[in-house]
DNA sequence: CCTTTTTATCGAAACGTTTCGAAAGATTAC
DNA sequence: GTAATCTTTCGAAACGTTTCGATAAAAAGG
C-alpha cells in the first residue's frame, strides 16, 4: 500500500519538492498560479499528509489530550463538548485518553498539550509534564508553574447556598460524606461544611468516601447506626448521594421528611430520583471551554492564569422544609 | 528544551546508535551486558523515545481509536472500560476520537485501527478508510471488507422477549419510537416489533426519532393526542424512552397503570424512574473487550469475522400487568 | 596455528516532511 | 543596456528513529 507524498506530487507537477511544501503550507513564497496547480495535483493523487514526518520536523501535533478520571456518569459528556467548540477552528484536535498508559500519549509528545482532570496523576507526575515543556490545563488543582494553567470551580459559592439551605433546616446533626483525601475539590467543599455547622452550632460526623456511588453505599451502611429522624447527609458529590439515596430506598427513613439529602454536581440522574436531590450546578460547557481557551493561550502565547467557574445550588425536595 | 535523543546516549556509551536502538528494543543481536548498560544510561538519561520519528520509520503508532456518536449517558464508560481491558498488555493504547475533525486521526494514520459506533461516518467514509489499508472494528452495521471486523448487538433475542411481555399485556394501539433512518439496530428492533405486532394482530402507530431524548419528547408531545388508556409505547432506544417519561410526568397518564412503556439499552437511568422502565440489556464491558479483540486480530493476523452480542429483556413496572 | 563459522557492533540509508540559504529569473531604476 | 532589487524556485540538510548489509571480533573446527 504505497501511499502518494509530497514527492510524487513534485514529479508529476515537474517542480521540486521544496515548492510543493511551500504551496501546500499555503506560504507567499510560490506564486498562486502553481500554488493552485500543485493544489488540484494534490487533490488528484489523494495526497493525506503524513503526520509523522510533520511532527519529527515541526514538533507540533496539533493534538490536544483530555485526561479525564474515568467516564462514569453524563459528567463529562458536556465537558468534552464545550471544549471541542471552543477548539474548533484552531486546527486543534481533541482525543480523550483514559487508557491505563495514557501518560505514554503525554510523554511521547503525541499530544501538544493536556486538559487534566481526576486525581490519576499525581502532583509529582504532572509537575514532571509541565518541567518537560509540556503545557497543561489543571480542572481540579491549583499548581503554580509557568507552563501550568487552572481552571477551577468555585466551590465556595455553591457550596455555602446549599450549607445555608441545610442549616436552616435546624438538623439535628449534619452526616458528611467526604471525598477523595487531597483532593482540592473535597477540601474546599468540606471547609464550608464544617464552618458552616460550626457557625450554627450543628455536629458534624465525617465518613469517608471517594467520590464513587459505591463508596457512597458503604458510607451509608455505616452512619444507618447513628442515623436519626432530623438529621441531614451532605454528600461532597452527587454519585455517593445517589449512594445514599439507594440504601435509603430500602429502610424506613424517608428523604426529604425525615432527613434532608444533599450532593454537588447536579448531574442529570438526580432529577430522575424520587424526591429529586438537591444538589450544586455549574456550567460543565462553558468549564471545558475556559479550559480549552486557557490552554490554547499557554500553547499560542506562552501565557497562563487562573479562572474560577460559577456554581449554584439548587434546591430540591430531597432538603426537608425548614422548621 | 533539548530532549536526550538515541544519539546522545550512544555517545555516553561509546557506541554506535544502531547499537542503542537494537538494545533498547531488546533485540538479541547484542549482548545482555552492553544491553543493560545502555538502558542503565538511557534511564540516567531521562530518555523517551520520540514517537514520531519511530512512527515514520515503522508506520505504527500503537495507538488505536475509538470513535463514537457522542458522550451521552453512562452508556460509553462501561464500552471503553471493556476496550482497555482487552487492551492492556498489548501495547496498545486507546484514544477516544470525537472531535468534528476525528477522521483526521484515522486518515493521517494517527491510530492504527478504529472502533466505530454510531453515525457519524457515512458507508462510504468508513469504505474509504478500510480501502487506504485501515482495519475497523464496526459495532452498529454490517459492511463486508478484508479490513473489516464487525461486534453486532442480537437485537432480535432482547427485542423478542420485550414485545412478548408487551403482547402478553394486550395493549390497545403500539406506538413506536423509530430511530434514525438507516441505522442497523433501529432496523433490526423495528423489525420485531413489526412482526410480532402483526402476528397478535395489535396495530402499530410509528413516530420519528433519532435516539435523542429530544426527539423522544417531540414524538411524545405529538403522540399524546392519540394516546389512549391501554396503549403501549414501545421506543427503540432508552433515550427517548426519557424523553417519553419526562413528558407523561405532566399529564394524566400514569406509566406502568394507564400505559406501557418499554425502551432498549437499559441504562443506569432506568432504574431511578418511578416506575423504573423495561428495557433491554446487553454487557456493554463485553461488547468492548470483543471489539478490542476483534480489531487487534485484525491488525495482528489480518483476520476479519462478524460476532453477535447477547441481549436480553429485563422485566420492570413500566409495562402494565397482563389482563 | 590457520581457516571457517558465528556473534557483536557499526555505518549508512531510509521514512516524509519543513525550511534555510543559494540560485535563477523577472522586474525596476538609472 | 547594465546594475540593482525583488520574486520565484530549487537543492540539501535536518528531524530521531529503524534496519540492512558490511565489518570486525570472537569462537569453533581441523
Amino acid at each position: 500500500m504505497k501511499m502518494t507524498g509530497i514527492k510524487d506530487i513534485a514529479k508529476a507537477a515537474g517542480v521540486s519538492i521544496s515548492t510543493v511544501s511551500y504551496a501546500l503550507n499555503g506560504s507567499t513564497k510560490v506564486t498562486e498560479k502553481t500554488r493552485q496547480r500543485i493544489v488540484q495535483i494534490a487533490n488528484e493523487l489523494n495526497y493525506i499528509p503524513n503526520a509523522a514526518a510533520r511532527t519529527l520536523k515541526t514538533r507540533k501535533t496539533h493534538i490536544i489530550g483530555a485526561f479525564l478520571g474515568d467516564y462514569s456518569g453524563s459528567f463529562y459528556g458536556e465537558l468534552l463538548k464545550g471544549i471541542n467548540l471552543e477548539l474548533s477552528n484552531t486546527g486543534y484536535e481533541l482525543i480523550v485518553c483514559n487508557g491505563p498508559e495514557s501518560h505514554r500519549l503525554m510523554t511521547e509528545r503525541i499530544v501538544d498539550g493536556g486538559i487534566i482532570l481526576g486525581h490519576r496523576f499525581t502532583e509529582e507526575q504532572i509537575m514532571s509534564f509541565a518541567d518537560r515543556g509540556h503545557p497543561l490545563t489543571l480542572l481540579d488543582r491549583e499548581i503554580i508553574h509557568p507552563n501550568i494553567s487552572c481552571v477551577l470551580l468555585n466551590n465556595a459559592m455553591g457550596m455555602e447556598q446549599e450549607m445555608e439551605a441545610i442549616v436552616a433546616t435546624r438538623p439535628n446533626h449534619i452526616h458528611l460524606l467526604n471525598g477523595p483525601v487531597g483532593n482540592h475539590d473535597a477540601i474546599e467543599r468540606r471547609e464550608i461544611v464544617m464552618t458552616r455547622a460550626l457557625q450554627a452550632g450543628i455536629t458534624v460526623m465525617e465518613w469517608d468516601g471517594n467520590f464513587t456511588k459505591r463508596s457512597g453505599i458503604r458510607a451509608t451502611s455505616d452512619l444507618l447506626e447513628d442515623l436519626k429522624d432530623g438529621d441531614a447527609i451532605v454528600c461532597l458529590n452527587d454519585d455517593m448521594a445517589l449512594g445514599v439515596y439507594d440504601v435509603l430506598q430500602n429502610t424506613s427513613f424517608r428523604i426529604g421528611q425525615d432527613v434532608s439529602l444533599a450532593g454537588f454536581d447536579k448531574l442529570e440522574i438526580t432529577n430522575y430520583t424520587h424526591p429529586k436531590i438537591a444538589s450544586v450546578s455549574y456550567s460543565k460547557l462553558e468549564w471545558g471551554q475556559k479550559a480549552a481557551h486557557s490552554l490554547m493561550r499557554l500553547i499560542d502565547a506562552k501565557e497562563n492564569g487562573i479562572e474560577k467557574i460559577d456554581s449554584k445550588f439548587i434546591v430540591a425536595e430531597s432538603v426537608c422544609q425548614r422548621k
